[in-house]
RNA sequence: GCACCGGUGGUGAAGCGGCUAACACGCAGGUCUGCAAAACCUGUAUUCGCGGGUUCAAUUCCCGCCCGGUGCUCCA
C-alpha cells in the first residue's frame, strides 16, 4: 500500500514513494542544541518517527538525515556568558537531546549531521550562489542571498512577496543589504565570536545554509521529503529552497511535511505562561515515557494538539489496557488449546488492514488506534467465554506487534527512563521537582514488593482481610497496584 | 490588519455528502470477587459553534457571523 501524505508544496495529499525506486530520502530539521528539548520539539520528532516507522511497516526503505544546529546566535551568546567554547556548551545539550529521543522511542536517523562539521560544504554553496548571481557580499564581509534573483520565492508558504518589497530597515547591523528581505548566508566575524577562516572570508554560517548544504551532501540535489515543524515553513524552508534551487535548478525536495505546533492547556507553550515543559519535567512528575509518547502521537500531525495532564493520564490508562491484555496472552499460565476461532481470525485480519490503511492515509494515528482497541475487546470477550485458541493468540499478538512497530508503547521500557531522570535530577539539584508518589514508589524495590505481596497472600489465606486490605491500600499510596486473579497475584507500578 | 487552520459527548478525538457519529479516557449500573482490581455487558452526543443557502439528502459542500489557535520576526 502506498503512503499518502499531505505535501505543503502541492497543497494536497500526494503519494510518497522513493523517486529513485530504492530508498526514500528524507531530511528533517533537527534541534538547535542550546537547552533541553521541550514537549513541543518532541511532538515534531515523534511525528517524524511515526512517518519513518510507517514507511518501514510498508516496506519502504528510508535514508533519513537530521541536522544538529550547533552554532547560532543564541549558542554563541550563551557560551560566551558561560565563558566556554561553543562546542563545550552544546555537547551536553546534544547528548541530552539524543537521550531524550531514545527515552521517547524515537528511532535514530541514518545520518546525524552537525552544522560545525560541514562548514566547507556551506562555503562551497555560497560560492556557487555567488557565481550564479544569487549571493553578494556586503562591506562588513557578510554574505546575503539576493531574493530578487529567485522569482519563485514564496511557493512553499504561498506568500506573494512582490507587493511587500522593502519595508522599514529594522536591523541596523544589516544596513548594507540590497533589500530588507535578503537573508544572511554568512555572517562576518565579530570580535571575540566563534568564526571560521574560509575562502569567502572569516565568519560563521547563517542558519538556513546548513540545511541546504547537508541535505545535498547526503541526499543529493533533489530528494523525496523534507520535514519539520510548521514554524520552519517560513522563512527557513523557503530560504532553503531558494538557496538550493538557485544552484541546482532542480526541485530541492519534492514533498514537504510540516508538523503543527502543540498547545498546552489551550495556550501557546511559553516560559512566561508557566506552561513550558521539557521531557525531563514530565518524567519527574511521575509520567511514563510511553504515556508521553502516546499522548504526543495520538493526534494526527496536521492537527493542533492540546497537551494536558489529563491527556497524559488518559494515555497512561490506555497503555495499561493494552499491556494488561497482552499479558493475558503471554503469561506462562496462558496455554491455549490448539485450534482457532474463525470470528477472531477475521477480526485480527480486519484490524491489521484497517490499521495500516489509517496510517497510510496521511498518518492518521487517531484512526489507526481504533481497530487495535476493537480487537482487544473482541479478544477479551472471547477469552472470557473460553472461545480463544492458540492460533488466535498468535494472530492477535502479531497485530499487536505491528501496532507497536509504529506506536511502540506496549513493550514496557518505562522503568529505565524514569530511573535515569531521577539520577539526573539528583545531579542537577532538582529533586524538589520530583513527585512524592514517584519517590515513594522508587523507594520500594521489587523484592520488597514481592515480600509484601507474599505477606498479604498469607493474610488472605488466614482470612485476615483487614490486614490484606491494609497492605493493598498502603502500596496503592506508593503507586503500586495489586491485582488478584485466578492465576495468582499481579502487581505493577502505576 | 492580511493569510491559513480549527470549533463534534463529561474530556481527548476520528469521520467530511446518505450506514446505529469510530476509538480512548472518565462516570453510572450490572456480572465476577471476601472486598477490590482486571475483564465483560448496559447506559452515557436524536446530534456535530450560530444563522442562512445548495441538494432528494449536510456534521460533511457554499456564504455570513461568533469563538479559539497559528503564521506574517528567533522558534519544533
Amino acid at each position: 500500500m502506498p503512503l499518502r501524505l499531505f505535501n505543503t508544496l502541492s497543497g494536497q495529499v500526494d503519494e510518497l514513494s522513493p523517486m529513485d525506486g530504492k530508498a526514500l530520502r528524507m531530511y528533517a530539521c533537527g534541534p538547535t542544541v542550546y537547552d533541553y528539548g521541550h514537549i513541543g520539539n518532541f511532538r515534531t520528532f515523534l511525528q517524524i518517527d511515526v512517518l519513518r516507522r510507517t514507511l518501514a511497516l510498508l516496506s519502504i526503505p528510508v535514508r533519513h538525515v537530521m541536522n544538529i544546529t550547533d552554532v547560532d546566535d543564541k549558542i554563541i551568546c550563551n557560551a560566551a556568558e558561560a565563558g566556554i567554547p561553543i562546542a563545550e556548551y552544546t555537547a551536553p545539550f546534544e547528548q541530552a537531546f539524543l537521550e531524550d529521543l531514545e527515552v521517547l522511542g524515537v528511532e535514530r536517523p541514518e545520518i546525524l549531521a552537525r552544522a560545525t562539521e560541514h562548514i566547507p560544504r556551506m562555503v562551497e554553496l555560497i560560492q556557487k550562489l555567488s557565481s550564479a548571481g544569487a549571493a553578494y557580499k556586503t562591506e562588513d564581509g557578510s554574505w546575503y542571498f539576493r531574493l530578487a534573483s529567485f522569482p519563485e520565492y514564496g511557493k512553499l508558504s504561498k506568500k506573494d512577496l512582490s507587493g511587500m518589497e522593502d519595508g522599514a530597515r529594522v536591523d541596523l547591523d544589516e544596513y548594507e543589504k540590497d533589500s530588507a528581505r535578503d537573508f544572511a548566508l554568512w555572517k562576518a566575524a565579530k570580535p571575540g565570536e566563534t568564526s571560521w577562516d574560509t575562502a569567502i572570508g572569516r565568519g560563521r554560517p547563517g542558519w538556513h545554509i546548513e540545511c541546504s548544504a547537508m541535505a545535498m551532501e547526503y541526499l543529493g540535489e533533489s530528494f523525496d521529503l523534507h520535514a519539520g515543524g510548521e514554524d520552519l515553513m517560513f522563512p527557513h524552508h523557503e530560504n532553503e529552497i531558494a538557496q538550493s534551487e538557485s544552484v541546482t535548478h532542480r526541485p530541492f525536495a519534492r514533498n514537504w511535511m510540516h508538523v503543527r505546533f502543540l498547545l498546552v492547556d489551550g495556550r501557546k507553550m511559553s516560559k512566561s505562561e508557566g506552561n513550558f515543559f521539557t521531557l525531563r519535567d514530565l518524567l519527574l512528575k511521575g509520567y511514563k515515557a510511553s504515556a508521553i509518547r502516546l499522548a504526543l502521537i495520538s493526534v494526527p500531525y496536521r492537527h493542533q494538539l492540546n497537551f494536558t495532564f489529563d491527556g497524559l493520564t488518559e494515555a497512561t490508562n490506555a497503555i495499561d489496557r493494552l499491556r494488561t491484555f497482552r499479558k493475558r496472552l503471554t503469561a506462562p499460565q496462558a496455554a491455549f488449546s490448539a485450534g482457532s476461532n474463525p470470528a477472531l481470525q477475521t477480526a485480527a485480519c480486519k484490524a491489521q488492514t484497517d490499521y495500516i490503511a489509517a496510517l497510510s492515509n496521511d498518518l492518521n494515528t487517531a484512526e489507526a488506534r481504533a481497530p487495535i482497541f476493537e480487537l482487544v475487546r473482541a479478544a477479551n470477550t472471547a477469552l472470557d467465554q473460553g472461545q480463544f485458541f492458540a492460533d488466535d493468540s498468535d494472530a492477535i499478538l502479531a497485530v499487536l506487534a505491528s501496532f507497536d512497530a509504529v506506536f511502540d508503547v506496549i513493550e514496557d521500557r518505562d522503568a529505565e527512563p524514569t530511573r535515569r531522570a531521577l539520577e539526573w535530577a539528583q545531579k542537577e539539584g532538582r529533586m524538589g521537582d520530583v513527585a512524592p508518589e514517584l519517590l515513594a514508589s522508587q523507594a520500594l524495590t521489587d523484592e520488597a514488593i514481592d515480600a509484601l505481596v507474599a505477606e498479604r497472600t498469607l493474610a488472605k489465606r488466614q482470612r485476615n482481610f483487614a490486614r490484606a486490605d491494609q497492605i493493598r491500600n498502603e502500596m496503592a499510596e506508593k503507586g503500586i497496584i495489586i491485582e488478584d486473579s485466578k492465576d495468582g497475584v499481579r502487581w505493577k507500578r502505576k
